[in-house]
DNA sequence: TCATTATATTCTATTTTAACGATATGGAGG
DNA sequence: CCTCCATATCGTTAAAATAGAATATAATGA
């Protein structure tokens, strides 16, 4: 029950689904979701560690970089199903439709760096 | 998107998954709902409405009662999924297995009507 | 119509969540 | 060793969620 919860309760906040969204596209750092999603850096990087805490994403270091994917679900089957479903789930909302769209142009090298 | 978590917050309460579990035995009106989970009553009839502003469950007023079920999903494909997944997932947790176990001595003519 | 009873709603207190700014951590390079 | 920079953590605040007691509502039966 305990799994269940953690990982409806991490898709319960938009912010997050829209991160589950874009990383459907790419790897990212957290520089990048926070400038893709606005939102302030150590919000960002909360989000992300909800995620990771429920399964749904992983990272790895790359110099200063942390960079997430989206986990491969094999430990979990509400994690397998959810991020399964979400391939195909709110493609057409309107929101994840202007993300993904500004997307080539978030780019860690235009962000970060100073 | 409002939708998708709507469904999402509805089911990230333990106590709401546990309505979804015990709905998939019988129709329940919300005192046996009260008495299985040990809630308030007012309580429990909150959580119900949760449930039921998803579009996870629907009711029908048979006289003082009202009768609880789990909705056919076929209005959502995020409900249709997420109840579809809910018949087989948690079936193993020693909670759930606890409440159904008591559920058959769980009758609205011992509780109510009192 | 009045009393009863199951349910819904309101009120209040408590906890949890989400946001941001500020600070801490830890690689990388000089 | 010192600085820089991406990220993580902490502190604080405001909003939302959860719980139960108290009250209101609506249907039934006398």
């Amino acid at each position: 029950m305990r799994d269940f919860i953690k990982v409806m309760k991490a898709l319960s906040d938009p912010n997050r689904v829209k991160m589950i969204k874009l990383l459907q596209h790419k790897v990212m750092c957290v520089c990048e979701m926070q400038e893709a999603l606005g939102l302030a850096q150590s919000t960002a990087s909360k989000h992300l560690k909800i995620l990771e805490e429920a399964d749904l994403i992983t990272y790895s270091k790359e110099g200063l970089w942390v960079n997430y994917r989206l986990a491969d679900g094999s430990d979990s089957p509400y994690v397998a199903n959810m991020l399964g479903n979400l391939k195909h789930w709110l493609e057409n909302d309107a929101d994840v439709e202007a993300l993904v769209e500004r997307l080539p142009g978030i780019r860690r090298e235009f962000i970060c760096k100073g």
